[in-house]
DNA sequence: GTGTAACCGAGACGGTACGTCCTGTCTTAGG
DNA sequence: CCTAAGACAGGACGTACCGTCTCGGTTACAC
């Protein structure tokens, strides 16, 4: 397979990949000290050692460069353990307990809901939002089937192997039940409503029967 | 001895309703017209021909501004219709339907996002949020009792009549199916991603087998 | 006589006289400091230790601003001496002399540079400027009744006073002389070109016969 | 003294004259159509089709630049016309005269400013502005014996052939009445005065008897 | 011929300052 | 004592240029 061929570039100094990356790391930090709301691109400069022209030349909004910063897993980099036991049940509710203490601590307290506010701004945060934490993107492409293989398996993946399995029937929704348990974890964060064993529990019993 | 009897002391004036209802008139009109992001107290005050001061007297911030505005009923102030033609999944599609055809509509694209924005800083409006779309908070209290009288019927109230008719089975986590079926509004609000006839029927078989 | 009808104000603090003059006082500083040419309005108002708004709610440019800081006698406060031995020849040579001499001193090096730039943006500096070298602004005004009878005696007050004495000829062009003059030092000042005694002898030879 | 050998270059491009050309009529383009204030490097660039690195290598500042324009005649390339009646005081209204009606007019309206506040940068302006409207700088050089020579007589000129035709006293200081007259006209360009025929008069009565 | 060194256009870089907008506080005059 | 008006210190916005630093590409002299 032959490369794309490059863009007529005429002259002219290449881009700094340093300050690229010291841009990214930036975001990711400013974006964990102080939430999406109170980001600024001056304190993001200041802290990558970058001129504000910099981040303007590649980024066209703090949403744009959040997303990259959320794209390259600087931030929610890891997804969610789901054991798989056997028991799809208990497996489900064993992930969304953990998803919900990570929202009872102090890391995770804010940090969703500036997500969800940068998701507001901008749709690719909300689209890799979901996949980040569902482990499926909407649509399948290169990255999923690289995820596929990856040791640490999603909830959807759990969720398919539980059809294989027969624990689930051989036309359940497996997508949407993911998305569903996901939509319910942002509506608690929002509301701050903290999920106890009862209400992981009821609300597995929801999608599962 | 001080001069001024005490039968002539100014009690002091009384808060202006009229102010009031400017204020949340024109925060509204603002935040649909603007957003939660370009939402500006001093367009708000200009707007609703008040002064700054008089609206930091009585708000702490914008978020707890469109809480109140959220709260009186001047956003999102209608419930979405759901039919009982004693099939439940038919109602459910017919309702989440609904729902996403708004949001597909020029109003409802941005105005759910600002809201999800708005709820990200205001826990009330996370919490109304809930309320609104589903029909019924986190906690029952004396609100719920007049909307379980109210002539519309929110998704809740279907799902109860539901157990009622013996669609669903007795414990059925009725609360919860609402709570994840608004869960998956809010993130494909966020994702962009619309509900087709199919997605519509999969996320709603999801939940009720 | 009664005073002008106050202006229509309803409300609002009034403007602060203390900032004023700190920004004034800023402003003559950081001129005298830097120049015209590197004085900037941030500069101004972190000196001043006030926003920068304040600045240009009141002022429209760094011109204006310079132009008021010069018209309140902030820079370039004080007026050349000039004698009256009776002759105005030698008299005109010590006071021409003075000037130069300021010019060729440290603190006069580029004041007068950067006066002659802040008045090639502004007008009312260019004015001034004359008025307070020469003594004499272009149209007379209650200013200059004050200062005809301050005790500090102008070049045009000498020349005035050559004419009643009989040493210039009644209808001597007393003003376009000082002008002249004046010019003649702008000049020098642009061109760097200091004035040993011989040109400043030469000088007033070409204007006083 | 034998000057350091020039040293050992092997190879290497030759300046660009098109290049020198393009910027130096750019310069004299913007300068005309901007004014000094408002140049910039990189309006400069861009209207010549050059690098800016091709302008920082063969100037140090936007005065060299600026010099350099004028010192080649791109600005201000003409004299003023001084004509030769027999009669000094006329001849010295009609050019003066000629200089404030090019002042009045919206070509010279800025110009000049323009020029003084280079002048006020850039040492070597305020010599070539100088001489430009009086005919004669400071020191004369290789440059008078060409100006003496030239078909358009300067103002000095005709002073000087005034000296010879008896007009003006043998020993009357010629260069120091151009220099008054030429520094009038800068205060005049500076405060923005214009000079009425009676204006006019009166200076030139001033200098010349 | 062929290096090679200095030039060229282009344009990204770290910065500084611009002039605007908005924040939350304060100070007026007036009901 | 509330209200409309609006000035205040502060801070961030997004833009314009500064002067420097690469880039790939082009000459033109020295070997």
């Amino acid at each position: 397979m032959t490369p794309a061929p490059p863009e007529t570039r005429q002259g002219g100094r290449v881009r700094s990949e340093a300050a690229r990356l010291a841009i990214l790391e930036a975001t990711a930090s400013e974006f964990a000290a102080r939430g999406y709301e109170h980001l600024t691109i001056e304190g993001i400069a200041a802290a990558a050692g970058v001129g504000k022209q910099t981040i303007y030349r590649w980024w066209r909004s703090k949403g744009d460069l959040v997303a990259e910063a959320v794209l390259e897993d600087r931030l929610l980099g890891e997804r969610f353990h789901i054991p798989d036991t056997g028991d799809l049940r208990s497996d489900l509710e064993s992930w969304l307990g953990a998803v919900f203490d990570m929202l009872a601590g102090p890391q995770g307290e804010g940090l969703l809901r500036s997500l969800i506010a940068a998701a507001a701004d901008n749709a690719d945060i909300g689209l890799r939002l979901r996949e980040r934490i569902a482990g499926e993107g909407v649509a399948g492409g290169a990255d999923d089937a690289a995820s596929a293989e990856s040791a640490e398996p999603s909830v959807t993946d759990r969720l398919r192997s539980a059809v294989t399995a027969g624990e689930l029937p051989t036309r359940a929704p497996v997508a949407e039940i993911a998305e569903l348990l996901v939509g319910a974890v942002i509506l608690r964060a929002l509301s701050r409503t903290g999920g106890d064993r009862e209400a992981v529990a009821r609300l597995v019993a929801a999608v599962v029967d």
